[in-house]
RNA sequence: GCCCGGAUAGCUCAGUUGGUAGAGCAGGGGAUUGAAAAUCCCCGUGUCGGUGGUUCGAUUCCGCCUCCGGGCA
């Protein structure tokens, strides 16, 4: 089986950087993994390469959807299988970088059968979450799917949406689709269908050895994003009448913030230290994924032979594609 | 110098009619199947500013001291 490569880490671990030296060296091909850099325009707050590192180092999968359309993690291992097998056609090897735990699983645990979201199903159950809330939600989830809404919290808004809505578009609990995800699974003949991931999959994990060091640098990367103009930048995309907070693209970390200090919400000081808040929380959640990771080699972020430790790692998965 | 407020968790504060205290935020841990940089769950011992006194017992009442606001000189 041919070899795919992931590199993940804590946001502001480095990992592009990294990703950017080691194709250089060895015949490697970046995909982004990042549920923010696939939107176009999102640049400073989401840490996108200079356009001259991306011409040394081009990313797939960056920068190509407009920040109104919605993605997702079924979409991602779409694009992501399709980028895949381009790569390997090219006699390259996939270097899979970035920081969105869900979509490295997606692509590689695969994803169950589930019909896709539909804005007016969402906003039918958005109609009664606002008047009864999400608990009455939970209700009436319990009634369709107990096993669903055993496991979900009453609170959980966005999980709770996403299973009433599975029902109420197909007519089967979500449970009883994971289920079928399984037993499919299960009895894979092998023959490369869209719930199996035919690769063999080499995880790496990039990491400061320190959570006060990385606090450290997430507040200067912040200030630095802000010096480089990011409250322009969403300026720029508060123009567009069609873009509003509720939007994932405008979820985004940084992105959320200002947009909120632009609407007078808070004071510049404070949308600052809550961009860095922000960040930190989403580093946490990076490391409780990758603490979980199968088969993960964590390499020191500072390590002053980061890259060369890297390459002496890769180089021999390399060659076994090339004999 | 005088008067009035404050001083309690990393921060902002609540509270104890005297029996050694709890919220929000921060922080930590966890979950994670078409929004995931999202969404949600769990975790609270801290000389209650210092020091004397009253009391069986003081963070709470009283005196003095220190510091920080505000006012008057």
């Amino acid at each position: 089986m041919k070899p795919v490569v992931f590199l993940m880490g804590p946001t502001c671990s480095g990992k592009t950087g990294a990703a950017v030296e080691l194709v250089q060296r060895l015949p490697l091909e970046i995909i982004n993994v990042d549920s923010a850099l696939v939107y176009q325009g999102l640049d400073i707050g989401a840490a996108r390469p200079e356009p001259e590192v991306l011409a040394k180092a081009p990313h797939r999968l960056l920068g190509f959807l407009d920040p109104a359309e919605p993605y997702s993690a079924a979409r991602f291992r779409e694009d992501a299988l399709r980028e895949i097998a381009d790569i390997h056609a090219a006699g390259r090897v996939p270097l899979l970088v970035g920081g969105t735990m869900l979509y490295f699983k997606a692509l590689q645990q695969g994803l169950a059968d589930l019909p896709a979201a539909d804005p007016q199903v969402r906003a039918d159950i958005d109609a009664i979450a606002r008047v009864r809330g999400w608990p009455e939600v939970h209700r009436l989830l319990a009634e369709v799917d107990p096993e669903t809404a055993a496991r979900l919290k009453p609170n959980d808004g966005q999980r709770l949406q996403r299973a009433l809505e599975v029902y109420r578009i197909s007519g089967e609990p979500l449970s009883a689709l994971h289920r079928r995800q399984q037993s499919v699974a299960l009895s894979d003949t092998g023959d490369g269908g869209s719930r199996t991931f035919p690769y063999t999959t080499n995880s790496f994990a990039l990491a400061p050895t320190s959570r006060a060091l990385l606090h450290e640098r997430i507040a200067i990367r912040f200030n630095t994003m802000l010096e480089q103009g990011l409250v322009a930048e969403v300026e720029r995309l508060r123009q567009r009448a069609d873009l509003h907070r509720e939007l994932p693209a405008i979820k985004a970390v940084g992105y959320r913030q200002v947009w909120d200090y632009l609407d007078g919400r808070c004071g510049y000081e404070e949308m600052v230290e809550r961009g860095i808040i922000a960040t930190r929380q989403l580093a946490k959640r990076q490391f409780t994924w990758l603490r979980g990771w199968p088969d993960l080699e964590w390499f020191d972020s500072d390590a002053p032979d980061l890259i060369e430790q890297l390459e002496s790692r890769l180089a021999p998965l390399l060659d076994s594609v090339f004999s």
